[in-house]
DNA sequence: TTGCTCCTCACGTCACGTGAGGTGGC
DNA sequence: TTGCTCCTCACGTCACGTGAGGTGGC
């Protein structure tokens, strides 16, 4: 008493499926095979329909077919618990995808997409003092890798330089410091801008300033810093190990572990 | 002059992508292959964090791999045009996941997901009317074949029959014919019936009356109602075929036609 | 005879996931 | 020595897409 009537072409497009779909759907044993005509064509009643549009619509909110097959003969309360469920997840992923639209925008311009806003602030300020491009990139590069190596420190490390930057002393060290990038190896200047370096820090950790402590490496990813420094250029190495060394002959803590991470 | 320092699940982690997915974009041609440490390990550095930013913001937009390639390294006119491109796509794909959130719901209760709003009401007047549940299946299942194979009609012929449900006579037809489902073949009564049927449909043809003219095939699919009427129970068969000879003993044009799609 | 729909394998696709087997520093 | 990260194949997965080769009614 069942009468099959439409062909596979006539289910799928009344529904929106491919042929392919339903096809696949008899394969996973989500839709029963109908009966078959005297060509051997398989030959859909009404139920067929009713059936297909049921996966249709859970497939496309998402749900995997290996999960629908179950869900089609669940009691009525598991059903709706489990469309519940369903809708949950759907509505975050709408969200996801809002967000996705957001971050999207953000591909267009400038550093907002991989740095967080206090960083993108710090490195204006930068800009604003007059520090050169290639320095600031400098700068960027460092606060992308500390993000990936010590993300839970960032805010603290960037307020702690922001501050420290309107100590007009510092301006002056930071620019100096940017200045001595390509200077030569034997520069004898590099031993001097080293010593003020370790003597400025020293100074601000005795204060129990809000700077954080650079010159130890208790917090795991400080060598990766370190070796990003040295690698800048050959004058940064130099100045580097000068500093390093003035650290260990000033008997400070920890500083030959840094020295090792710097491989 | 480009220092190299995260190791692979440090940058993955970083961005919120799996080792394995940078390793797939490494062979995609989608993020250069970085410089190996002594271990044969990848050192990656900075601008490889921000590399991978862009490449998983424009994946999980839904940019497919092979189309992010030329992406990258696009003019930036070209870029800022297929950004948005992508974000029309995206804000589509959003608003069909809302529709998909309405359809989900749908799926708990009754027939709204695979009957338009006309139907359901109809189907809601025939219960009101006394039809039995059996008779209301049967109705249902012909319309949902009727969408399938005259999307176009259904609007048109349901309007046809609320109208001529209004009429008494017409409501005793119809509650006459779905008694007839499980008569006997030979029922006598098959025979009036039938005559009463094709009596009602030609006056209301001749009158010119909104009901359409289910005596004809002129419309592809009508075959298939057919077929399915006469599939429903042995008595509708029999009755359809007394209706059809009676077409053909009146002269009425197509009623062939008919019977030759009816397989 | 040509064109269209249907049929059953069976391999292809997309973006990775998941072992398999091995190396290298702590 | 054990544990962890890294390496390179290479096959698996998910939901179908896409021919390949053949049949059947108009």
């Amino acid at each position: 008493m069942k009468p099959s009537t439409l062909t596979i072409s006539q289910l799928a497009a009344s529904v929106g499926v491919t042929v392919r779909a339903v096809r696949h759907y008899h394969a996973r044993g989500l839709l029963p095979e109908p009966a078959r005509d005297d060509s051997g064509y398989r030959r859909y009643n009404a139920q067929a329909v009713v059936d297909l549009i049921r996966i249709k619509t859970l497939a496309e909110a998402g749900v995997p077919l290996a999960r629908i097959g179950p869900l089609l003969d669940a009691a009525p309360e598991e059903f709706t618990a489990a469309i519940a469920d369903i809708d949950r997840t759907l509505r975050t992923t709408i969200r996801d995808m809002q967000e996705r639209r957001r971050r999207l925008a953000d591909l267009a311009e400038g550093e907002g997409l991989f740095l967080s806003a206090d960083v993108v602030e710090l490195l204006d300020e930068l800009r604003a003092m007059g520090v050169s491009n290639a320095s600031v990139q400098i700068e960027r590069d460092g606060w992308i890798l500390m993000a990936a190596v010590l993300p839970e420190a960032v805010t603290e490390w960037v307020a702690g330089k922001r501050a420290a930057l309107e100590d007009p002393f510092f301006r002056r060290l930071y620019v100096a410091c940017g200045e001595s990038l390509d200077w030569d190896i034997g520069d004898p200047r590099l031993e001097a801008l080293a010593a003020t370096l370790v003597d400025f820090a020293l100074q601000h950790q005795a204060a129990g300033n809000a700077q954080p402590d650079w010159t130890s490496d208790d917090q795991v990813g400080v060598g990766v810093l370190w070796a990003y420094i040295s690698d800048v250029s050959p004058a940064w190495r130099r100045l580097n190990e000068i500093v390093e060394q003035r650290l260990r002959d000033l008997g400070h803590p920890r500083v030959s572990g840094a020295s090792q991470q710097d491989r």
